[in-house]
DNA sequence: GTCACACTGGACCGTACAGTTTGATCGTGA
DNA sequence: TCACGATCAAACTGTACGGTCCAGTGTGAC
């Protein structure tokens, strides 16, 4: 890698940083590339070198902030024991939480909401993203449990909405409807939920 | 109420209704004055007598849609049994995803969540409004069944969410990231939810 | 040293759009 | 019948913004 290219890698970060801070303060529709062009210290031919469009400036967006990889990694793939279990759901709950609740996330969400359902680039990229993967990891994650007879359920994927919609629930009831950040549900609250969860997915009757 | 006075609410429910397609359609940035008042086949200054701005369109439709009365007023106030608890989640469950799954009302949801958030009017009426109230209402109605002995849980609130959060993920999850709309789902899923909920708050292990 | 290329600042273009104004027409209530 | 208010169609205003262009400056690669 060459001086340029490195220089060149600063220039599209810088760039996006502060598209990052606007959009998050103002919106897609509030950001002029006026702004993110001031607010990069940049001028608008660069801006528009490294991003030729402003949709390109929020599909860029989007995709880093929601990228899953972080959220699933940090959750152990395969339990083998009922507390191995109980521990990997409150890593999920926990890392859920926690990464989705983060303002420029938060945002990103409410633009994939609103914006993005009509960009069909958008569309696609949004289904492989964070909250699109989260029903079907959760799902494979409790058929296997399942399998290995460390709970019950006829449904996995219904008994994996029951526990994702709980955690999921303070970001969409909670995160999107209130202005100033959302602080992180404590850990006492999210082991319960997975307690009262487990609950219903007990071996014995 | 005169005949002058029922063109004039006559009008006014034109306008909207228009206002209600385009919006649905196109979003709240997608659809412009103009093409309001030709959907509704109004001259401008007609639509600026009823509706000063646009963001007056934009609070009208919104309250109209997400009125908070009619999920409410499906579901029995004060279950006595256990039966008739059962019963009262399923009808919430049924209520809450058939409303909120409809065009209109995502779309409204959509809005709120993206454009509202800056708006201070709106951000009052979002809180009495549909999804802001379900989790209290949830709380309220678990707290009155478990002094009543129907079900047992040391937090309600939790509890709460753990059912209201698997219901309305059908439309934070599924509904908000999809084009065409999203049929409800069978009610035997929302019954399977209620029953895996129940045994998470049964009274007797 | 020089050439190619990134970059800057700012002017510029076209357009879309919220909201206003005008002047004519129509319906209704007295 | 008359007058007033509601309505209409359409032109108009001002502005904001996405995107382009230009003339000039710095800088790394060879």
């Amino acid at each position: 890698m060459t001086a340029t290219d490195r220089r060149a890698a600063a220039k599209r970060e810088q760039i996006l940083t502060a598209a990052t801070r606007l959009f998050v303060r103002h919106g897609y529709g509030g950001t002029s590339m006026d702004a993110v062009s001031s607010e990069a210290g940049v001028s608008k031919q660069t801006l528009y070198r490294y991003f030729p469009s402003k949709a390109d400036l929020l599909s860029a967006f989007i995709t880093t902030e929601l990228a899953p990889h972080e959220v699933f990694a940090a959750v152990p793939a395969e339990p083998e024991t009922e507390a191995e279990l109980r521990q990997s759901l409150v890593l999920l709950a926990q890392s859920v939480t926690g990464r989705l609740l983060q303002p420029p996330i938060t945002a990103a969400l409410r633009l994939v909401i609103s914006e993005a359902f009509r960009i069909t680039e958008l569309r696609d990229l949004v289904r492989t993203a964070l909250p699109g993967q989260l029903l079907e990891v959760a799902t494979r994650q409790l058929a296997r449990a399942a399998t290995l007879g460390l709970i019950r359920t006829t449904r996995p994927d219904l008994s994996a909405r029951l526990f994702v919609g709980s955690v999921f629930s303070y970001v969409a009831l909670d995160g999107f409807l209130r202005v100033s950040p959302l602080a992180p549900p404590p850990v006492a609250d999210l082991e319960f939920l997975v307690d009262a969860f487990l609950l219903s997915v007990a071996i014995e009757p």
